[in-house]
DNA sequence: CGGCAAATTGACTCCACTCAAAGGAGGTGG
DNA sequence: CCACCTCCTTTGAGTGGAGTCAATTTGCCG
């Protein structure tokens, strides 16, 4: 349960136990992670500053908030979740990492780690200096871009869950982003092995937990979804972006008093 | 009211005609632009790659929302907001951006810029090409760090107002937010003049502006601001805190349940 | 002064939250 | 192997905070 980055006991630590380099050229995820549109001769110098740590256990952290901040990490296998606490005491869930995503780059400008990241199964995580990383970017500048890249569709990615969509729309909008991300590694997009729990999708989502379990209830008995404890398969992908992008209920009540 | 940055015109935009090199080394904000950091050599080199367009009127838009991504800019003097429409043709406010900041790096990974970007008083630009950014920040160090940083720090900016507060909560969050800026600069953080509407500050905030009318009515009785159309008064910085990070009204009452 | 948009205030509604209880899955130990 | 425990999930009932709709009021600018 201890994170790893702090600097003065990394060699101590058990992760460390097995490490190995990676050859990011032979990695299933080399065109969804940092060294896409490396050479292969550019890919080999990144190679060089890859460390892979031994797999994460459910429930054990990667990083800390408050943490001193010297490492990223990329997301290898299984997945993460990233959370802060706030003054009241509760869980504020930020991002789930899946594979190819890169986690800790929010710590740049304070150089500690803000927010607490931990696993949600086994996962497997590539691990880099950050600044090896800045170094290397000067001289690869496609990883320079890469990492502007990266930084910037998190940013965009952020400013778009800003509105403030109904509980439907947004339950909508996370399954079809969770099942364009699997479908993107090659993974069935119908078929959605979910890590989280209901309280993790509701505090990611801003709402009450009973309000996902309800959402999903509802969207299974209009044959939009068939919903397992960690399984949802989505029936009818057409139906849930309609829910998710065209009407919310409150606007199709207005509609139809409008038609009237 | 036409964006400035498609790359086939920009030469004949009336912004252009009075454009004139800047020296970043004299700018009074030089200490929080992209240039901080930097030697006297070094911003003298950063200084090359500047253009100053003619002041921008309020209405008048920097970016569309789709246009293409050629150029980045840092506000020297004014106020802009940036939002997006969304499916339902309403505008959800992203972000007010003040002298200093950046604009546009959230269009990196897509080389379209992806919100619309207006002025909402006479404001001024500093104007750069990212092309010009990118390869300079491969040569400064220090700039590309500061690129890093910007960047890092819109994340966890983001990140950070990703709770669910209550509606006092979150206009007191905003106002504590606007008068920490205005004093890092040498205003007053107690007098704060507001150049966007209650409609705009409630998009922002994920509120309704009848809410937002409503809470400053409340705070101004309970002693705490003094309101105006366009100017918000602080009296009581402490309560003012106090509303924003300890307690939300329902939590007041849950507490004071569990002590009977 | 008059016209118009922004802001305020009131009345009512509704969606999601809270509280509460029951059902189910997985893990542990005897 | 089963009993037991704990945590997660589901479902129901009632509440409340913010939204919506509507009517004024305020302030700006020609």
């Amino acid at each position: 349960m201890e994170s790893v980055q702090s600097a003065d006991n990394v060699c101590d630590f058990a992760h460390y136990a097995g490490l190995i380099k990676l050859a990011c050229s032979r990695c299933a995820l080399h065109d969804r992670c940092l060294p896409q549109g490396l050479s292969a001769g550019e890919t080999h110098r990144f190679e060089q500053i890859v460390t892979r740590l031994r797999p994460f256990q459910p429930r054990e952290h990667l990083f800390r908030a408050g943490d001193e901040f010297h490492f990223i990490a990329t997301v290898r296998t299984g997945c993460f979740k990233s959370y802060v606490t706030n003054h009241k005491g509760k869980q504020q869930v930020l991002e789930f990492a899946f594979p190819g995503d890169v986690i800790g780059l929010d710590a740049i400008h304070t150089h500690r780690q803000m927010t607490n990241v931990v696993a949600l199964e086994t996962s497997a995580v590539c691990w880099l200096s950050i600044e090896s990383v800045f170094s290397m970017s000067r001289h690869l500048p496609e990883l320079q871009a890469e990492l502007f890249r990266v930084m910037s569709s998190r940013i965009s990615e952020l400013e778009s869950t800003a509105g403030q969509p109904s509980a439907d729309e947004r339950v909508a909008l996370f399954l079809i982003s969770i099942s364009e991300n699997f479908s993107r590694r090659g993974d069935s997009g119908s078929e959605l092995h979910l890590a989280m729990s209901r309280y993790d999708i509701a505090s990611y989502l801003r709402l009450a937990a009973e309000t996902i379990s309800r959402v999903l209830s509802r969207f299974q008995n209009d044959g939009v979804l068939r919903v397992g404890r960690n399984q949802v398969s989505i029936c009818d992908h057409e139906k849930l972006k309609k829910i998710a992008g065209q009407e919310s209920n409150r606007d199709l009540a207005a509609t139809r008093r409008a038609w009237q």
